[in-house]
RNA sequence: GGGCAGGUGGUAGAGCGGUCAAUUACACCUGACUGUAAAUCAGGCGCCUUUCGGCUACAUAGGUUCGAAUCCUAUCCUGCCCA
């Protein structure tokens, strides 16, 4: 498959208009791609990542990438991907997540090839007169039929007025930057095409749209952070080889189509193993090698293998060390070294998940000889070492 | 400004005077099984207590009652309708 043909297929939803930017791209011209980023949440997960893999694409192929940090939207607040609204957030918090933010994001990105802006710069000069006349290129219908926030109406949840100030905001950001393309998830769309509608009443040809697959987290429900089914890129790789083996299996293909890199090729010869675990296995391999390199994918490779389809430890099992004065009965010494109520701990005893030297412990007791370090394992994945201190 | 409806556990959403620590679903935890930390099946899922039981919790503060998530009053918040 050639550069511009997987650059405008591959986990691609929809492009807004393709026969354009087909032809745009093959002009040579060099073009401005716009991404927004919102100030919220500083953690990328490989959902979000597949936006900035998308434009690490446009930036091999010579184009430029922009960034547009909403300071000042972040400070609105947006609603395209939430349920409900969002909390407007401090200039501090932003700043303090968008340090975060970059340091994680170029590690996708060439920084070379990536220019930054605020877009308080230009929003706050906007006065009533501008806005005014950015609003009237719109009808209140066209909000009411965004299916968030129809969905969100008809349920009776509150939609504000200063949501709707939000389109045009980052449509006028896009006039600001002059921007070519612009792209992010499925989710933004009503967005991106707010752009292409503010532009050309500036005498601007209206960017072109990249919608993006969205990609579901590792309990199959939408990737999100308070769900807490998110596979952050700065992960450790033992944990995010794990996290990926965890996903169903139906989500094999998406995850190697949207967040990795691996030729579409070869990821259908792949997904012709018979056996999932092993499609899943090169998956999560490819996934943590691609950010914390092949060498620390194949650790975590054998260190899973060994400890979940083997059963065996895990090599670095931490230790604490029990105060004295501690009782070291069972269930309070799991309680402290978990992090669990005294109540769930006695539950994993009765359901039979709790060992101590490997040997199921199902009764309270006093734990002899803690002297001598022990290792309690509870459930599957949590193992600690103890002895006293 | 007026009228009406509502605020329940991580989420959605039942319950509308005792049998409610609160149905159910999802998420989560544990076990079994398996080719997988998938799927499926079973159990669990506030805190404390060996058991009995106790404590805290259904927006907040009071009140009625032998007894309140459930009734009343006030407050805060949200929605809908009218102006």
């Amino acid at each position: 498959m050639n550069p511009i043909e997987e650059l405008l297929t591959r986990g691609v939803e929809e492009v807004i208009d393709k026969a354009h930017l087909e032809s745009l791209l093959k002009s040579k011209k060099k073009l401005r791609i716009k991404l927004g980023i919102d100030p919220t949440s500083p953690n990328i997960h490989i959902g979000r990542a597949v936006a900035l893999w998308k434009l690490r694409a446009f930036q091999e192929l010579g184009h430029q990438v922009i960034f547009i940090v909403g300071d000042f939207t972040g400070l609105i607040g947006d609603t395209a991907d939430k349920d409900s609204e969002r909390p407007m957030l401090s200039e501090v918090e932003i700043k303090t997540n968008l340090r975060t933010y970059f340091k994680q994001a170029f590690k996708i990105l060439d920084p070379k090839k990536t220019e930054t802006h605020y877009n308080s710069k230009w929003l706050k000069k906007l006065g009533f007169l501008e806005i005014g006349k950015m609003a009237n290129l719109f009808g209140l219908h066209e909000f009411e039929s965004r299916e968030n926030i129809a969905k969100r109406m008809k349920a009776g949840k509150r939609v504000s007025l200063r949501e709707l100030l939000y389109p045009i905001m980052q449509g006028y950001d896009s006039v600001a930057i002059k921007a070519d393309v612009e792209l992010g998830g499925t989710d933004q769309r009503f967005n991106f095409l707010a752009g292409r509608t503010i532009q050309p009443a500036y005498g601007q040809q209206g960017q072109d749209i990249i919608t993006l697959q969205l990609m579901e987290g590792t309990d199959g429900r939408k990737m999100s952070s308070s769900w807490g089914n998110v596979i952050n890129i700065t992960d450790e790789p033992n944990d995010m080889f794990g996290k990926v083996m965890s996903i169903t299996d139906e989500l094999i293909k998406k995850y190697f189509v949207l967040a990795t890199r691996v030729d579409i090729t070869e990821i259908d010869e792949i997904m012709k193993l018979p056996n999932p675990r092993d499609q899943k296995i090169i998956l999560a391999e490819k996934l943590t090698g691609l950010y914390h390199g092949d060498k620390k994918a194949a650790g975590a490779k054998e260190a899973f293998i060994s400890q979940f389809s083997k059963g065996e430890l895990p090599e670095d099992i931490e230790i604490k060390f029990l105060p004295s004065g501690f009782i070291p009965t069972v269930s309070v010494t799991t309680s402290f070294l978990v992090g669990i109520s005294k109540s769930e701990a006695k539950r994993l005893m009765d359901q039979g998940g709790l060992k101590i030297d490997s040997k199921v412990v199902k009764e309270d007791k006093i734990i002899e000889d803690i002297e001598k370090e022990h290792l309690l394992q509870a459930g599957k994945r949590r193992f600690f070492k103890f002895k006293r201190k």
